[in-house]
RNA sequence: GCUGCCUUAGCUCAGCCGGUAGAGCAUCUGCCUUGUAAGCAGAGGGUCGUCAGUUCGAUUCUGACAGGCAGCUCCA
């Protein structure tokens, strides 16, 4: 069993930091490949029982940190050599096990993993026993070795262990790769490091899942088993830890959408595929309403284009055969495939092209809620955030070459007002190219140059910060997505915005230029709203179901007392209606006290309690939900209050405790 | 799609080794006439995801399928 563990623990000494780079507390600084660190010797202090994180100067000015678990880098160490821990146990229980790789991760089920392949199966069953092994592991506290090595000796020691997977690996290794690996009592890991000092220095361990992954990420390959873990230095935090996951659950959109009645599924109808319920239905359409007018005052036009359409028109933008197997299989009409459209670029540029266009008419924004079906793999599903059909906040814009920039300039700033109303500040943005390597990209080098040319300009003006990924891109331009996270930390893609030189062209689209020669324009795909499931979705975690007083589905609910206060309530309800406010009564036919609960379980913004108190001097006593605070008004004060407050779109920080 | 797990009332979940099921909440009906998070009592509600198989007998064991969960792959 898991042996008393030093609540002191969690400030061992794990590692060190030099110039931003974490080292094994073991390995001479001297060897490290830093050019301010070269001459810098460990002082031995470092081994010494520093009690907490604290800074070591060196001669040469090189700065020395030790790292303990209340370190980010201190953190990673720790978890890497949990991984070991894990290998090492596993290996002992299942001497047949060959080891892939056990990284540290940082959003998952858990905050590291091991990959392993084995026949037999490794299930929950087994945790218990894998996690008394490794607790051995620990407890016999193994001093951990780094060592370097040949490649050739290192390819041969692995083949002695029959661990033929880490032989690929080292193979697979730049030729002029350091080969190190780490020893820990009879287990040996190729390794990187760095690592703690002695497997003592590890925690308590609790498995958490165990789940398939291909070999190298490709789904040709092999499939492993992927052993999910987490390790904490003390019990305490490793109870907090699931306390908190716990938390977090309680603000998943799937468990929040059903208690408060916003979408359901159904088996009969199909995976994926939504129920939007009345209440549900009103955030859906308070976006779809902001966002229309929005755009109506941003200059772009709304058109309206049909589900289905000739399969000729998926062949011209080159979908098909493309993405055929994510699209909802063709139907026979009239000696003609049919398919349903997933996407509304197609029919947008078809009604761009439908007659000459001048430059006086660019930029050209053609906004549409379009709903598209895909059907995403099974597995991919996952509550409104991956489903097979979607609203779409969809618009092209078509632009001459040179107003491209600005119009994607404008692009990011929609993006940036809508984020700033709704109040998303975790987010993050990524700039996605092509990958010249890669047959999946259609198009010429030059034309890709340009857009990718454009796209960055427009960002980097923008001063928006975000991240490159090399082969991210659309088959047809460069892509800028907007990146959130859910309640338990996954993350999707909330937005995404392509600048594409190619549908242009595959539709031959032109327009007549000032000294009338016929030129292209650049088409500018977004939708900042994304699909209206998965923003929704996204929201609802985000205010935790507690949605702002304009988003909410029910803004005010009225509890009488009792049956006196049933007019004055009633009355009260006409006249808040009248005003359009989303407005309910909730009959005495339970006790006060029932009502009240259930008007806070739905997190009504507003709870009116009207007794004799309030039907005698006409007034409202309004309970508001986000601050738990209660306050008299007259009708009008309160009519006024909400209407002001649903018109600035305000959001009220929750105060109360949430139950 | 792949790997593993899960599926019992509208919801959350009990149900040891195979002998046709239970709780709380919700719903309905009475009583109560309520002052800021659950008043009391009673009733209704389940082909135990579906279909096969094993068995005298399957909610329980086996298989297939469906739906869901986690991860991988994918994501116009």
């Amino acid at each position: 069993m898991v042996e008393k563990l030093a609540p002191k623990k969690r400030k061992a000494v794990l590692g060190v930091e030099v110039d931003k780079k974490s080292y094994d507390l073991s390995r001479p600084l001297s060897t490290i490949k830093s050019p301010s660190a070269v001459e810098a010797k460990v002082p031995s202090a470092v081994e010494a029982k520093v009690p907490s994180a604290v800074e070591a100067k060196v001669p040469s000015a090189v700065e020395v940190k030790l790292l303990t678990f209340d370190d980010e880098a201190g953190k990673e160490i720790f978890w890497h050599s949990s991984a070991h821990a894990l290998a090492q146990a596993l290996k002992r229980l299942y001497p047949k096990i060959q080891l892939e790789d056990g990284p540290v991760v940082k959003n998952g089920p858990g905050y590291f993993f091991y990959d392993v392949l084995l026949d037999e199966k490794i299930n929950e069953d087994a945790f218990e026993k894998i996690e008394a092994e490794i607790q051995k592991v620990v407890r016999e506290n193994h001093p951990i070795h780094r060592k370097v090595m040949e490649r050739k000796d290192a390819v041969q020691k692995f083949k002695a262990m029959g661990e033929d997977l880490k032989v690929g690996i080292i193979e697979r290794l730049p030729a002029d790769a350091e080969i190190s690996i780490y020893e820990q009592g009879e287990f040996a890991d190729l390794c990187r490091g760095p690592h703690v000092p002695s497997t003592g220095k590890l925690g308590v361990f609790k498995l958490t899942t165990v789940a398939g992954a291909y070999i190298g990420g490709n789904a040709e390959n092999q499939m492993l088993q992927r052993i999910y873990a987490v390790s904490f230095p003390d019990k305490q935090m490793l109870k907090e830890h699931f306390r908190l996951l716990e938390e977090a659950k309680k603000r998943d959109h799937r468990r929040l959408g059903q208690e408060l009645e916003l979408f359901t599924t159904s088996e009969d109808i199909g995976p994926g595929l939504i129920l939007w319920l009345p209440r549900g239905n009103i955030i859906k359409e308070e976006l779809e309403t902001w966002a229309k007018d929005t755009e109506a005052a941003h200059g772009y036009e709304r058109v309206t284009t049909p589900i289905v359409t000739k399969e000729k028109l998926f062949y011209t933008s080159e979908h098909l055969p493309h993405y055929t197997e994510s699209m909802f299989p063709p139907m026979q009409m009239d000696n003609e495939n049919y398919y349903i459209k997933p996407m509304n670029c197609p029919f947008h540029h078809t009604i761009f092209g439908h007659r000459p266009r001048s430059y006086r008419e660019l930029p050209l924004r053609l906004a549409e809620y379009g709903t598209c079906h895909r059907y995403e793999d099974s597995g991919a599903l996952m509550g409104l955030m991956r489903v097979r059909a979607m609203q779409m906040n969809d618009a092209h814009i078509y632009s001459t070459e040179e107003q491209a920039v600005e119009e994607f300039k404008a692009v990011i700033r929609l993006h940036e007002y809508y984020y700033k109303i709704l109040d998303i500040k975790d987010y993050h943005m990524v700039l996605s190219l092509r990958n010249p390597e890669s047959k999946k990209y259609h198009g010429e080098d030059a034309m890709w140059k340009k857009a990718e040319a454009l796209t960055r300009q427009a960002m980097e003006e923008s001063g928006v910060e975000f991240i490159v990924e090399n082969d991210g891109a659309a088959f047809y331009g460069p892509k800028m997505d907007f990146q959130i996270k859910s309640s338990i930390g996954r993350e999707f893609t909330s937005s995404t915005c392509q600048l594409d030189l190619f549908m242009p062209m595959k539709f031959d689209l032109k327009y007549v230029d000032k000294d009338g020669s016929l030129k292209r324009p650049v088409c500018i795909h977004r939708s900042p709203l994304g699909t209206h499931e998965r923003f929704v979705g996204f929201l609802i975690e985000h205010f935790a179901g507690a949605f702002p007083t304009w988003l909410s589905p029910e803004q005010v609910r009225i509890l009488p007392v009792n049956e006196v206060h049933e007019a004055y309530a009633k009355n009260l309800a006409d006249e808040l209606r009248k005003e359009k406010i989303r407005v309910h009564v909730e009959l005495p036919e339970e006790s006060l006290g029932k009502r009240i609960r259930s008007a806070e379980k739905m997190k009504v913004p507003y709870m009116l309690v009207v007794g004799d108190k309030e039907v005698e001097a006409n007034i409202i006593n309004a309970r508001n939900y986000f601050t738990g605070a209660q306050k008299e008004f007259s009708q009008d004060e309160f009519l006024k209050m909400i209407q002001e407050e649903i018109r600035l779109k305000k959001i009220t920080a929750m105060v109360k405790k949430q139950q």
